[in-house]
DNA sequence: TAGGTATTTAGGTAATTCCCTAAATTTGTG
DNA sequence: CACAAATTTAGGGAATTACCTAAATACCTA
């Protein structure tokens, strides 16, 4: 739990908008772009930088940043780099702020 | 609550700390130059400085910025400006990311 | 193997943050 | 009022972050 590295993971606008998306992917991203099982996979780079309005390497690069954090989990598939939320981080961030911060 | 501006005004290594400190002031400053009534007000600027190794203007932004985001809370006092946790702040950011972020 | 799609890496400019010194302000005191 | 102590404001250089385009890489499929 690296806190000064998950803190500047989410210190951004963008990234935090990303971490809500990813709450409820169906929500947020046309369901028709969306892979058959997103839940468990999540949203993949391209999709993630359309709905943000920012290129892609851009996206691919805070992903990276937050995937780094623990604060997603990254899972390649064929072409694809699907990026989900690690819940499990989360609350520990939480956890954490509220006891030990 | 801003979170991305409560999220930036943590994203520093010498404001976390700064953070750590305040939680027990006995622990970190030395006795003789904490005010008599510092669980109530807090600790002064020039103390934080000293602490942190770092200027006076530095550590003064530093924690203008932190209580402009209510992290902490700032009482004038004289000449002095002291400087404490705002524990009701810092809760409410554990419970936020805890269940909306 | 050739070509297409998705992603990542490289490299660069602009904006922001870091953190300093100097100067200005605020408050207390003789 | 004059001076001293604490803080804040201004201004600036260095480092980091933001975010782009171009190029390279990965993977698929004919």
């Amino acid at each position: 739990m690296e806190l000064l590295e998950i803190i500047k993971s989410l210190s951004n606008e963008t990234r935090l908008n990303i971490l809500e998306w990813l709450k409820d992917p169906f929500a947020h991203f046309p369901e028709e772009e969306l892979s058959q099982d997103t839940p468990e996979l999540g949203v993949c780079v391209s999709d993630i930088a359309k709905k943000a309005g920012m290129s892609v390497p851009t996206v691919s690069d805070y992903l990276k940043t937050m995937s780094s954090a623990n604060i997603l989990i990254a899972t390649r598939k064929g072409q694809w780099t699907y990026y989900k939320r690690n819940e499990k981080s989360i609350q520990d961030l939480a956890t954490h702020i509220k006891d030990k911060l």
